[in-house]
DNA sequence: CTGTATCCATTCGGATACTG
DNA sequence: CAGTATCCGAATGGATACAG
């Protein structure tokens, strides 16, 4: 899923349409990773730069900064940094806002996995029946 | 968004692997006018094609064609012909399994209308104070 | 009315090289 | 470690013309 609608939902509220309001907070995780990474960042708490690529698997930093930088322009994920000595490191996490949204992906997880399961069993019945 | 969810999604599982139960069941709306389609056939019931590019506000046929098709494959929505005489009339619905998103789609509704709540009185706010 | 076929512009994500 | 910059290919959606 691209982004037409992180795009498309910002110039409608820019132009005063606020009728758009289901696909506003799809908008919140409609990047290719972004579920994923709030995914981590829920199950697995604060994680640096590098820590998200690991576990991302096959992410370009490109794509990966650019994501981060989409959650924290709204307001779902936080950037901090902490400067020891003349090391620094960063460290993203989800705000008070980004944790609202935790039981729309939990949701989002049940049903999916409910519905997997459907269609495999289906398969199967399929399979035996052939 | 596009639709690399949906793309995505389905390589994975192809593949055999199952671990992208939230992304799949996003995959089911990531098409741009997705999310309004179900919406209009949730509130106001079956509807035609033409019925579907007018609610939809300028989307093109062969897009809508497309998202249809692709609602229709993955069993949320059902496409119904029925002939009397000479005129074939079409008529799109929600299956079963479409029902069964209804509940996910008016909590994105609700979490989008607080949020944007939220954020007009922010504005304001600052608007006040400025 | 209900689509399909073609062409085109834009956007998104991936690979790679470079920087502090 | 944490990115930014550049180039590129693939995919999406829009416009328009044509068809049953």
């Amino acid at each position: 899923m691209s982004d037409a609608f992180r795009t498309t939902v910002q110039k409608k509220l820019s132009n005063g349409d606020f009728d758009c309001t289901k696909e506003f907070t799809v908008s919140m995780f409609s990047g290719k990773h972004k579920l994923m990474i709030l995914w981590i960042l829920i199950n697995d708490g604060d994680q640096g730069f590098a820590a998200l690529m690991n576990k991302l698997n096959g992410v370009s930093k490109k794509v990966l900064s650019n994501q981060l930088k989409e959650l924290i322009d709204d307001q779902i994920v936080n950037k901090s940094e902490t400067i020891t000595g003349n090391t620094k490191r960063t460290a993203y996490s989800l705000t008070e806002i980004g944790l609202t949204l935790v039981p729309i992906i939990n949701m989002l997880n049940d049903w999916g996995k409910d519905r997997l399961a459907q269609v495999e069993i289906t398969q199967k019945f399929n399979q035996v029946n052939q």
